[in-house]
DNA sequence: TACATATAACTTGTATACGAGATATATGTA
DNA sequence: TACATATATCTCGTATACAAGTTATATGTA
């Protein structure tokens, strides 16, 4: 390998930071960032859930959600609550505030993925299956 | 979209995760990280190279670039020096560590694109295209 | 020359992302 | 029950990544 732009790891690095970045552009006017988009989706899908719950289905570190969730609840979008059971559990749940982003973020979401969609033409459904089975490269 | 799995910042996003994962793994045992890695390898090619010439190359914001290099830097990998023509450039040049590590750690890139290749199979150069579009999507 | 503008590198503040470790709480087992 | 082990969350330190602003130096133009 010649070129640094031949790395797959810097090829799917960029290609991830430009989309990142597009994505944060429309995501500004809520001041919700992509990650912080992520946890609010799958609370919209359905809340209570716990923070271990979000690291097992965003791939995310614990240390990371901390503090996203740490955000999330300043910003009053949700609220942590112990769970009465296991008193190690705080569990999630959206304010008004935090329902209420649920149509316009997908909405700009919707957008973004159109936006690309139509960057890759017929080849887009392809790099779909490739980029999932590249989410799932194991140690 | 209904799920976050299927929004295409979270799917790039997590595929250049896992993958800058296993390159870390990779370049672990050199003391050196993915980021740094492309800036070596930029400056294997030819070094006296200035920061706006790496941001340009390798997209990153010339704030990160300043970290990146300081790290380098003190590492022993790499020097900086004023350009005596134009005293706000400040070039650099690697080390005889720096240059030593040309072949291991190009060969450890190498490695991850294999496997990499491997897991994608005939897929692989198509998605490699439709990567490099992404990395170009403009605001 | 004098001054407005542009550029290079750096600084500061914020937000991920992760390794390692700390703390509190549960759970399994002798 | 007593204790080892496991789990959930959090804290701390390090490394990107980027917006915004600062400083020093160049450059274009009146």
């Amino acid at each position: 390998m010649d070129r640094v732009e031949d790395c797959v790891s810097f090829l799917v690095g960029k290609a991830a930071q430009q989309v990142s970045r597009r994505a944060r552009e429309k995501l500004a006017p809520y001041e919700v960032t992509p990650t912080q988009y992520a946890v609010l989706k799958v609370l919209w899908e359905q809340d209570g859930r716990s923070a271990a719950e979000l690291t097992a289905r965003l791939l995310i570190d614990s240390a990371t959600i901390t503090g996203v969730v740490d955000r999330l609840e300043a910003a009053r979008l949700l609220e942590r609550r112990a769970d009465r059971e296991d008193r190690r559990i705080q569990r999630l749940y959206l304010t008004e505030a935090g329902l209420a982003l649920s149509a316009p973020l997908d909405a700009a979401m919707d957008a973004l993925n159109a936006e690309v969609a139509e960057l890759l033409g017929a080849e887009g459904p392809a790099l779909w299956s490739e980029l999932r089975r590249l989410g799932e490269v194991e140690g």
